[in-house]
DNA sequence: AATGAATGAGTGTTCATTCAT
DNA sequence: GATGAATGAACACTCATTCAT
């Protein structure tokens, strides 16, 4: 057999791709190792365990995502604007890579719990965003938690129904109605909460 | 209808409430008899595997809920009307029993894909409420799915926050904040789309 | 393939010849298995590890072991026939069961440790002989594990040696002269001691 | 890289550490290799396997052993004498390297057997010793391994009651006690065995 | 000659499922 | 019928050894 060379690199696809289509627990390391074309040896050279693939793959994502908003939303100042940048980049996301987006959606229910306190996540990216609106007076009074609830929904589960096939097309071009009725529902929220 | 009471019930609890808890992969057979206090070998007498306990359990909730939901609406005429009876029956759900919630969360990844295409599903029942209110006028053109995902999205994303504990108290007052955003999100929706 | 029936006991003496012949970390739990006749996962219902199955025989033959000699130790008073009694067991042990004094040789390196303070072990039985003669000024001040040392020494070398073949012919026959020679050589350390 | 330079030597002493603290099954390539500052692949070039590493380091100390036995027996005439030379060497090598002599304790019982006939092992030094006084009248008649059985074991089971802690200090400062223990003892046995 | 990534056979362990009692 | 011991096919992981660089 010829020797695999950066298993690494292979690997990480590959495990994404299983991972997303199956689960965690679903995937052999055989499996994710004969997908990426390298030995199981091999693959606990870069990874100490398959727990700590996964959590490296989940962690380096979801926080990625968390910076690429926090740079989002420093580059606009309205909140209409700024969530709308933020769901064009969602729907970007989900585009470009859906075994990906799949993969950030089943894992974090195991491993939302590993992240740290204090790391900067897409929830704090989007709740900090709607905390600046309520300070400025853009919106009413609301816990920008439960504000980053309805936003996160509108889209996460858009996604969902798209990986199950509900909606299908690119979501790129519902990004603008996406956006629209997540600004608008935040505001509905914080009018009923007041 | 549920009645806790017997093996069987005691079998269903302990299982709903580890496979939420754990995942249905992270929880083994043995636990689950253990749990409710049965040999391993009579669970077999009621299941015959493990993937059927899980799928009976999911179909069961996952389906009731359906008819749950077609009968809420049943109950009323206009959107907003039947869309927060909806939203306070999910959140009363949710605060009534938030293994069985967090339980049909998880296990949808891998389950959904087995409900028989015709079945009256939660997502149906909403999204021929969406349909109706199109038919009768009181929104615009839409795709019944795309606003099924953003009222679903508000309500389930809100509970998986809630699992977390970025969200705290009752659902159920948060209910009718929620109904309106989700009303709101959908007549927005359905306004940007066109 | 027949099932089989109380695979605890049969895994006892498959262990023990194993372990004495190749060492615990040079028999595979497949072979133990094997050799008893029973399937890997049985053999798991009874003990939870490989480590803790031969923790188990060498602490259970090591602390009878203990508490044969303190049995004898009781029925004699003269520090020379105590000596002679407890050589007598040893050499006995051996001859009756050469693979699982064998083991215990092998096992003690890394199990040894493992024993609580305060049980009572073989070293302790002799030991505790020994103080006793001393206090009885049968034999001269000396440490009581120097001495033990000392018969525990003539006897375990002997039983090595018998291992691989330097010496041949049963123990027992050799017993009364390694009491004799024990008894003396204790005799001679408190007097090169003092 | 920094390059490994007289790996040979770094190598065997972290070898004989390792594999007395852990076994030699207990303890991998890599270990040693780290523990040595060189990489694996260099380990290869001195050494064509574990086994064999493992067993250049244990019958080189263990016939060198047996050469300096001779050696000293060589020194003396009389039994008495000869066994006080042999025990103080024994003694000394103990307190120099109480690692090395671990290691020869741990890895006789998978190693003697590879032992070729007909070699000077440290048995034969003190059997031939033995022999020889028996020869010149010196003690009784005996076999002059079971009289070396009960040298060695005065001597290994003090070193290994060391070891766990049992006794303590040099061992140095016994030779002269343990010395005369075994000269008496062998005697107490030839008398015995007549 | 040295390095260390890659290999792959083997290990201990788990667990859904079966079945004798 | 109920029990829980037994099964056996995975599985995650290790590690001695090889070899491209």
């Amino acid at each position: 057999m010829p020797r695999a060379v950066g298993a690494r690199g292979k690997v990480e696809q590959a495990a994404i791709e299983l991972f997303a289509a199956k689960g965690i627990d679903g995937v052999a390391i055989a499996e994710i190792a004969a997908a990426a074309g390298v030995s199981q040896g091999a693959l606990y050279r870069h990874y100490p365990s398959k727990e700590e693939l996964a959590w490296t793959l989940f962690s380096a994502a979801y926080l990625r995502t968390g910076a690429e908003l926090d740079g989002i939303a420093a580059e606009h100042v309205a909140l209409g604007a700024r969530i709308d940048g933020m769901v064009r980049h969602f729907c970007a996301l989900y585009d470009r890579d859906p075994a990906l987006f799949r993969f950030m959606l089943l894992a974090q229910h195991g491993l939302l719990p590993r992240i740290a306190a204090g790391q900067r996540t897409p929830v704090d990216a989007i709740a900090d965003v709607v905390a600046a609106a309520v300070r400025q007076g853009e919106i009413g009074q609301i816990d920008p938690f439960a504000a980053t609830a309805v936003i996160m929904g509108i889209l996460l589960q858009t996604a969902v129904f798209h990986i199950y096939g509900r909606v299908t097309g690119s979501l790129a071009a519902r990004a603008p109605a996406l956006a629209h009725a997540a600004t608008t529902a935040v505001a509905a929220l914080a009018a009923a909460s007041a």
